[in-house]
DNA sequence: CCAAACAAATGAACTAAATTCATTTGTGAA
DNA sequence: TTCACAAATGAATTTAGTTCATTTGTTTGG
């Protein structure tokens, strides 16, 4: 049971029952039914198990779209996935943000779609990470923003110090899903139709 | 000197000479020449430190070409000084993202200059919030990328799992800017030229 | 000028959590 | 059967944030 695959089952165990905040070396130990030290002959550190969990999340995206539909099309549906995976998960998000992707093979494999789906969609080499590493700056920000509470925008009672932003907060129409999802769907329709031209322009100064 | 401002200060001070792993509630004491107990008389948390570091942090960021520029351009000069900022304090992003606005009048007025900004460009009352939110979201996932390795993307001997991904690592060009720089200005263009046919969408279809 | 009141400081103590360590247990191979 | 080694154990350590009873010092009203 003190595989890394049983440690990670367990742990997202753990969390799925009480959050990132339940999940302790203790609590973790109790999951397997040992004592916290006998984790430690198998785990470098909690660092290593908040790895394990965020590789494990990483193999859930949806990569399906690349090498079938368009890569604009494809990357869309990347990048839903991949907020609303970590939306769940955004505790991890400052630790994968800086975690060299050694060790971490369903995170390399995921990538490896991705770049596959931007070269077969024509995007020169040299772009491909920058491309990818842009995307997904605004998809992990965009999944911070999910755990925020709705009025974290209320102004109280300085309305008088920023009116125009307050008045645009309440203009702000919240439509059947959340605010967060607006702005996300808002965000990633603009980048992408952006990158469309950055790709453009790429291609017609090639020749 | 044990205000709000006092402590703020001190806590940069902390923060500039041994970063945010340094900062103790007893290192923060300890700058203050005083008792770790005694700071417990002027703030409620560490937490609440973490807040007016913050919003001491959003009032340099650069909002000077909102209502002189164009706000595209406005809004490249505040994304690009945003980031910037953030990247040197990239452990306050978690803690920023979940935060009410409350109690940071920097940052209050900071949103109501690019707010202003953006309505005088054209933009509709309510797509105001979810503009800055969508860059926002950008600039604070980028920011932590900045603290992120160079050597993050290398597969090491894995090279035969992702060979796509990894020729695209290797063909990334390294201008004089750090790779991070790169991926940041692409994704910024690309966002910014996105959200320029988003407004154009807008205002046509107004009539 | 005194004393009551109250804000602030003090140091010890408490809590939670990660991690280490000396020691014991158990199991597979020679 | 025993040797070796991996794994488990529980106690102890470390680091931080936070609390608390007590003391200090200052301000203000009589």
């Amino acid at each position: 049971m003190l595989s890394r695959e049983g440690i990670t089952a367990a742990a997202l165990a753990v969390i799925a029952r009480s959050g990132y905040d339940g999940l302790t070396m203790a609590a973790l130990a109790r999951e397997l039914k040992t004592a916290p030290s006998a984790l430690y002959n198998h785990v470098a550190s909690k660092d290593e198990v908040l790895n394990w969990v965020q590789d494990d999340v990483n193999e859930t995206i949806d990569v399906a779209g690349f090498g079938r539909d368009p890569w604009d099309l494809a990357l869309m549906r990347w990048a839903h996935s991949y907020r609303d995976a970590f939306a769940q998960h955004s505790p991890l998000i400052p630790v994968i943000a800086v975690l060299p992707i050694t060790g971490a093979p369903h995170t390399l494999a995921m990538y490896e779609r991705v770049a596959e789906g931007l070269r077969g969609g024509g995007w020169p080499e040299d772009m491909v990470i920058d491309t990818i590493v842009a995307v997904e700056s605004f998809v992990l920000g965009s999944a911070m923003d999910v755990s925020a509470p709705e009025w974290i925008f209320n102004v109280g009672d300085r309305r008088d110090l920023a009116p125009t932003f307050a008045d645009a907060v309440s203009a702000r129409r919240g439509s059947g899903r959340s605010a967060a999802d607006d702005a996300f769907a808002l965000g990633l329709n603009a980048i992408v139709a952006g990158l469309r031209a950055t790709l453009a322009a790429a291609q017609a100064a090639r020749h």
